[in-house]
DNA sequence: TATGAATGAGCGTTCATTCAT
DNA sequence: TATGAATGAACGCTCATTCAT
């Protein structure tokens, strides 16, 4: 259902620039952006864009998707660790960076407890499922509280990230103001 | 410098109904909303908009600023509270809460550590100023760490307003997703 | 209703310039021809186009009802006419004859049988009331057979412009084309 | 001169298929309907569409060519007919009728007398040469009036189709419409 | 030869801003 | 000073046409 057809390969390029493009353009400009902008930016016509992305709408859809698979499979590959809480606090750090850096992926965060109508309820499960799995974890080893469940540890996630968005270039200091949640988050 | 002139008294009037307006219309449709909309729900000419506020940014900024002098006022007065620890955790709270309706005022206190140029110092310092005192006195007490600064702390509560906005209706869930953020403040 | 505001003296000006460099553009070119065209053509802005018509459509059914609004007017002014039979006969002749120079009259008329949504049923019920008239007086008179009804007639001149539209320059061959039309509507 | 080529068989086949198609589709969605439609329609590629019809007005002009060899080879099926009289009026009749469920017929036949200049002038003279069989027959049995050309014929064929359009469903009333224009065809 | 992805001019529409009334 | 009509740049989107596969 998400890939009904498989595209010839210089088209499945294309759609990959075109997608890469997006982040970039909307990360660096903000969604209202022109459609336009995108186009330049991976190089091809504009009627190239509209024809993967029907609608600016389905292009933001598709960022936000892509996001959104990225931080499952970035969860995943700490959910392996030998050490679960150092798993948890440094997968939680290294999100918090990135979202700073490139502000909208806290956006794809928090589509996943929500709406986005078109983006099928699946992708949100997938990604509670894996911030879970590596709460659960760290829980088991009791340093991180028992009462704290994936809702609330999601909205935390996206809290740090726009606190760590603000905070801007000095990292001391957004490492500072970080460890002040994750000692919230630690067992007493 | 901010109100250079001393406007006819009907002017002042239209000024305060045109920038009630815009927090009105901005916070229900976003900013991208259309002056026109602020011009009607002001019950005024689109003219009298742009003749107080030359430009749609200049607008935007006016709103900012007006929120920032609410919430410094509102900090003022939880300042000479008997009780500095509740002071400072209650005030956090309401202020949380109150984002969480209107996240603009998210903004507003972002602004005050940076960008918006336009707005000048003062009004950050200010803001600066009204939480600074609130959180010293609770670290007096002893009930708040003291590697906390004020800048951190506006952090967190930029933060912590995006958490209460991501989460929604649910205020059970957001109080406990705040007390987590309140535990990571709290002295040990 | 349908002049809900009195409109500024300029405003109405130029609101008609416009209606009259829509007829004339989109009689020239039909009516896919750019809406730019009509601002072009009336001597304003795109935005002036928009700001009285809100969308094409509205645009396109704003010259319908104007051209309706003149076939009506020109029916009743021959309503009065001390011939019936000279008064009906010369008045489809005329009216032809327009529809010839200016094609889309006819789509005018058309369009006082049927849908047009927008347009409301009054102007269509005033087309068939006007032309029925001249129709009855011209019966009365037993100039015009007894089996023909208004939406007949109606059809007839629709088709007849038609008829008219496709014959092009030559006068003398469109009346001789007309009459076979009048001596089937004579009584024998 | 309009098969400069004798193409090979699957491409003829694709040619007819994309010829059907083109005329279900303009009839159904109007001209305006994308080319790509029309391919879809046939099952072909849009790439096959324009290698057949170079641009979209050869496509509707391929289509117009269509329609008028089925109207002239009707026509001829009527010449031989026993009675011209009915064959006459019959003709008209079936043709009207027609015209009024597919409208786009009558552009074809109004194309015969003048536009569309790449029709080239044959086909045009082909449906002259049936249309004045027929009329110069039922003429001579001294049913049809003699002041009548296959011109005036033409033209009110062309608004009779239209008149029709207009009138829609209701075959009755139709009827009764085009007996008004017979009528004025006959000799008194 | 057939395909369909890529192209970009062009369209309808919006909205910040200006200016005559 | 207040008004709201006028302006036009800019945007999202469509579709005829081209061309690499």
């Amino acid at each position: 259902m998400t890939e009904p057809k498989p595209l010839r390969a210089d088209a499945r390029r294309n759609r990959a620039r075109v997608l890469d493009a997006a982040e970039t353009v909307f990360a660096a400009r903000g969604t209202g952006a022109p459609t336009e902008e995108v186009a330049r930016e991976a190089g091809v016509g504009i009627g190239t864009v509209f024809r993967h992305f029907p609608t600016k709408a389905a292009l933001l859809e598709a960022v936000l998707a892509e996001r959104m698979r990225r931080f499952v499979e970035e969860a995943q590959s700490f959910a392996a660790a030998e050490d679960p809480e150092s798993a948890f606090f440094v997968f939680l750090g290294r999100w918090a960076e990135m979202s700073a850096a490139k502000n909208a992926y806290t956006d794809a965060l928090a589509a996943a407890g929500a709406d986005v109508p078109r983006l099928g309820p699946e992708i949100g499960a997938q990604v509670r499922e894996a911030v879970g799995a590596l709460l659960s974890r760290a829980q088991l080893t009791g340093a991180v509280r028992e009462d704290v469940g994936v809702t609330e540890l999601i909205a935390l996630m996206v809290g740090a990230a726009r606190a760590a968005e603000y905070l801007g270039e000095d990292a001391a200091l957004r490492a500072r103001t970080l460890g002040i949640v994750f000692d919230g988050l630690r067992a007493r």
